[in-house]
DNA sequence: TTTAATGCAAACAATTTGCAGTAGA
DNA sequence: TCTACTGCAAATTGTTTGCATTAAA
């Protein structure tokens, strides 16, 4: 059994993570990190971030070119993502609103652990501009 | 307007995409397209496949880590994913059996060009091996 | 002829990893 | 004590870019 110690390091993470609304990045998270632990490498933070994805308490957002985005999973507030192709700002949408998708059309046997959903297009203000 | 030319380099990476059914990922469609024309070169296959995807005509499969993959977007075939976090296998499954998510809960005035669904899990052949 | 597309190699950026030292349990 | 975790730097890996050349239109 692997055995999980609770460092200063992966506290200062966690709680940066639940902190912040905005999808930060692990640069992003190593910088909150360091206002309180300057020490913390961004190695560790890495390290500390696939723990927590592994561990199922966080979600990433992943897009090709730009770093990967970690999304705090908060107790009863399950959500999924709106994208913006332009300004790449990313829109939180509830879970609750949407129906849930039927496991019938899986393959045999696949496991469910997570379901990741995105909607891809433009935000009303990025729409505004380019009306030009 | 920008001017799109049909080159042989072009049409062999669509050939490839369009024949194989295994996502493949820039280096296996380049390896792919080397065996029909050997001197194209992996910078002309990201430049193609980027293109491509701007054109709508290829999805991709984004994941920390791993190479970008590419799915060619058959027309009456459209599905999604559910990726084995065991393995990495990409398993397609069919849109037709999904219900269409309301566009109710987006952001206002978020218009949906595209749809990213995937189910994230364990793949019954590595869910097999785990229990030992 | 005009200029988009190419091949090549160098540059980049995000992420991973090896290792010796530090500190939870 | 024991060994997971850390910091650091170097190494990987996937992807992008500059530039001189080639070839569609």
């Amino acid at each position: 059994m692997t055995m999980v110690r609770q460092t200063r390091q992966r506290s200062a993470v966690i709680e940066v993570l639940q902190t912040s609304r905005d999808h930060p990045d692990a640069a992003q998270v190593h910088t909150q990190v360091r206002e309180k632990l300057p020490s913390v490498s961004l190695g560790t933070v890495y390290r500390t971030l696939d723990a927590l994805v592994r561990d199922g308490v966080v979600m990433t957002i992943e897009r090709t070119g730009q770093a990967t985005r970690y999304d705090y999973k908060r107790a009863g507030e399950h959500h999924h993502h709106a994208v913006c192709r332009a300004c790449g700002a990313i829109f939180d949408v509830p879970a609750a609103a949407l129906p849930q998708p039927p496991a019938a059309a899986l393959p045999a046997g696949f496991q469910v652990t997570d379901v990741h959903l995105e909607f891809m297009g433009v935000c009303a203000g990025c729409a505004e501009k380019n009306r030009a």
